[in-house]
DNA sequence: CCACGTGTTCGGCACAGCAGAACAGCATCT
DNA sequence: AGATGCTGTTCTGCTGTGCCGAACACGTGG
């Protein structure tokens, strides 16, 4: 996907490797497995992998004839680190619980990761028939989510072209809005109103809120959005939560404004 | 460090970046510095992060003349995997809390990651006057720690040596343990107490007492230990901690064979 | 016992991807 | 203005990396 002009084989061929490894869950894989998962020889996976065991990237269980391969410690420590820099978690997620408890849906926060939204922080409602299994930073589209038409809405028009162009926008369910220009000219009621829908978009019968946060280093700093059936959202309840989950977004970009008083 | 028969060197220099920019901070590195870095050209470095760009595992702060680069939420997916398929952590966590408060220190659980130990989880005392500024999930040597002791006690003496010697014993303070066969000897007497002290054998004035973690899929799950002030631990209380660590240690190992009821 | 599974080792050839140099912006100093 | 330092990006050509395939050692089950 990138700019394969300066892409360097060995390493993609390693992000491969991990990923099919984050895939396979805590029993991992056999070298022959993998191998093959990924359409590579075996004397090639086996020295990438001997290259990343080495410094804890993947981890071994029992050497032999049926060694197995799975993500390292390594992997956690870095993560550990990303998660920490990332400003914006911490500030919001105060005020995602405050969200939460208001609307009795699930909060998130999400942020650019052109041309991506990606979730990084998350607040389950209280009680809740159901649980939405939203992956934490895995990357999602932009154009049926409500964190992502948010985010849309509040760059540069000629920006969001650009991006959802690059991610494209493939139909999810039935209501997906597949036509950039119908897109576009949502946003600018997006606009209008301070807050994005998602009308079962996404996935069938799940509905969500999200409004945008701004400030910070960027002009766009991510969006927040409560997610919930759409039995549990139904069209008068809308405009409401919608208000709700603008304003709790408007907080956060105080916040951010603020000069930093991080605690311990 | 590995076996460099085998290391893909793209693969090295892909995991060296990712360590610099782990090292440089929420405020990243720009590609000049980090190839003196590395002490790769420029163009390789930067043929690197393309790569490692384009699968979000680097995240760049707007292009131009002096674009800054840092690690990407990918990372933060990977990690969270890896996280979540640690059950020791899980399952040792509340019987942490229960041994910081009964204990007053801050309470750490660790796992094998040979030839180092590696901590994956910590329960601060609730009123300690020192925060101990030890990284989750790096990598430490074994020959002076608790829990590296516990562990080394708990696994065939061979493999310990294997292990030990693997690592190397470099002396990190006064009182730090550098001979191998006098180390093996403590670890005799380890086995028969049943928790293993580090008396500032890793950090002038800090003093740890840990126990071993027994069952799981192979004999030694990993061990736990407390951590204070040598001032908080005087001679006459260690064996009294000593035991209490041990004690938890039991029942985290029993909670480990039983059938797993995991909540959500 | 033989056939197929595994992980590991080796060698040789080809091309991946290195280094270095040239390029284009931007700042700051002279 | 001009000059010189930085930055990131692009390109080319040579070299040595790291691919593949095949042989190896070991275990298992037909």
């Amino acid at each position: 996907m990138p700019d394969d002009r300066y892409r360097v084989q060995s390493v993609e061929r390693a992000v491969f490797v991990l990923g099919v490894l984050g895939d396979a869950g805590p029993e991992g894989l056999t070298l022959s497995e993998l191998s093959r998962a990924l359409g590579v020889s075996k004397s090639s996976a086996f020295a990438i992998l001997q290259t990343l065991l080495g410094y804890g990237f993947v981890a071994d269980s029992g050497a032999g004839m049926s060694r197995r391969y799975r993500l390292g410690l390594a992997l956690a420590r870095l993560g550990g680190l990303v998660v920490s820099q990332i400003a914006l978690r911490d500030v919001a997620l105060p005020v995602l619980r405050e969200l939460a408890a208001a609307t009795g849906l699930t909060a998130r926060v999400a942020v650019l990761d052109e041309p991506y939204v990606v979730v990084i922080g998350r607040v389950a409602a209280r009680e809740s028939a159901v649980r939405f299994a939203t992956n934490l930073f895995k990357r999602e589209l932009m154009h049926c989510s409500a964190v992502g038409k948010a985010i849309l809405a509040a760059i540069p028009e000629q920006e969001a072209r650009d991006v959802l162009q690059q991610a494209g926008m493939p139909q999810k369910t039935r209501r997906t809005v597949t036509d950039l220009d119908l897109l576009v000219r949502e946003l600018a009621d997006v606009r209008g109103k301070g807050y994005a829908v998602d009308d079962e978009e996404d996935a069938e019968g799940v509905c969500c809120i999200g409004a945008a946060i701004v400030g910070g280093h960027d002009a766009c700093a991510g969006a927040i959005s409560v997610t919930g059936l759409k039995v549990d959202i139904p069209a008068w309840r809308v405009h409401q939560i919608g208000e709700t989950v603008r304003d709790h977004a408007t907080r956060i970009s105080a916040l951010l404004a603020e000069p930093q008083a991080v605690s311990a």
